[in-house]
DNA sequence: CCAATGCATTGACCGTAATCAATGTCGACA
DNA sequence: TGTCGACATTGATTACGGTCAATGCATTGG
């Protein structure tokens, strides 16, 4: 079944995408060991979903389309989005579960809007990673990349102020931005502000404030709803890496 | 120079260190063609020091001894540390540096105490992982690994209280315990307050708060001053993730 | 077209951790 | 042993973001 979905699957992004990557045989090979989920806006596909009998590994999953949060609890109701995930992301969840507490340290895949993932079959993948050197460069790429991108994000959410963790965010999508038709500074805005909140460890009304106070600044606009327009990229990068140095940076980081 | 290095490294935790799992004589190769640094307490490794002419990957460090932390500042002076590094983790750093800014975003190492890292020849690790399966099983667990403690590490600091972020930091050091002399309750702390206050995104003064508390409600108790003996584990966990349930843990996670 | 619902925005108030400051403790070293 | 310096602790005050509440604005569906 289906060596279409990947096919139609393409408009990963062309260079990073680890299916575009590799080799049409082998795409084939790995869709038809893996499945796909459709995901509504909103729901959640939990890890034991993934867990359809027999292979006991940790599948990998891929963002296919649309946009994705790992989403995890406290058990009070707290709610935190620790990982973002856009088109083409891979990510891999944890099996083990906390021994005793069900919820926190867990981790789901929560749909910010309509998303297609997709689950991979890890020991097909890894056959191919064996075979083909360019897509096991690709993945270690991949999650490289997160990697970095989740330490900057504890960066952002432990020493930021509101403001600068809104302009590190509007940065990062733009870097980051999986949006087809988006000019660098169009950014499309993938989530409500309620989840922008949980994933910059804010208050959604707080972000309402440093949306406005960008805004009012001159730094940005916003057309629609669900999109920002950076007008002054340079100053909102300025913001984002904590303000002071108004002319040339040159200092070192001592 | 120096195969007796690797030999004397051994005591990277046994059964995930990676330089325990492949073959000897595959770790003499690496051995050869790696180097290793030692750094003072509060020394910083910065990766253009790594950059000794020939290859251009960035290479990938492993902590033999000692204990580290990514570090990276903002331009006004807030300090952050984004990532602990314990004995035989491993950590691979940006090479790319952020367009106008220098210092934030990119991350160095930090010594939190007298260290050895090991800067591990990328190319030659890489053909090592695709003769020996189980290397590249070690370095892709190695490597989950540390993402899921990022992303946990993510909701800590997003999402909790100053006594929740250490009663989770304790059990991090506990679970991830890398001292030789350690029983899991007794804990070694290898770090200052005030290289905690930076890793849990608080005030050395709060870290100080915190301990003070934790202690009065008997849940650890404080021997010496880099030391902490857990109590009360259950608790311990109970206040990490969040709160509430007293008894039985069982309820789902929406 | 209007109602209903889900988000976003704005304002007023409050509480917690940051900040500032003083004191205490430990360890290194002469 | 005594001194010095780094780090830790405790207290008082402040400020920032969380919380609560009211209003506004869109989109959906009858």
């Amino acid at each position: 079944m289906s060596e279409d979905r990947c096919d139609g699957c393409q408009f990963s992004r062309v260079e990073r995408g680890l299916c575009n990557v590799m080799a049409r045989s082998d795409r084939k090979t790995l869709s038809r060991r893996s499945r796909s989920f459709s995901l509504k806006k909103g729901e959640i596909l939990r890890d034991d979903r993934l867990n359809d009998g027999r292979s006991n590994e940790r599948p990998v999953l891929a963002v296919c389309h649309g946009a994705a949060a790992v989403q995890t609890w406290l058990s009070d109701g707290r709610r935190s989005l620790s990982q973002l995930l856009l088109q083409a992301d891979l990510v891999e969840l944890r099996r083990t579960q906390h021994p005793f507490t069900h919820h926190p340290f867990l981790g789901e895949i929560f749909a910010l809007r309509p998303t297609t993932v997709c689950a991979l079959h890890g020991e097909t993948l890894n056959e191919i990673r064996s075979t083909d050197r360019s897509v096991g460069r690709a993945y270690d790429a991949q999650v490289a990349e997160q990697t970095h991108i989740l330490r900057d994000h504890c960066v952002n959410i432990g020493r930021k102020t509101p403001a600068e963790r809104l302009a590190s965010f509007l940065l990062e999508l733009s870097d980051r931005g999986a949006q087809p038709e988006a000019t660098p500074d169009k950014v499309h805005l993938p989530m409500t502000h309620s989840d922008i909140a949980d994933y910059l460890a804010l208050q959604p009304e707080t972000v309402s404030r440093a949306f406005s106070r960008l805004v009012e600044e001159g730094l940005i606009t916003r057309p629609v709803r669900n999109a920002t327009r950076l007008l002054d990229r340079a100053e909102l990068l300025r913001i984002a890496s904590g303000g002071r140095p108004r002319r040339s940076v040159v200092s070192d980081g001592r």
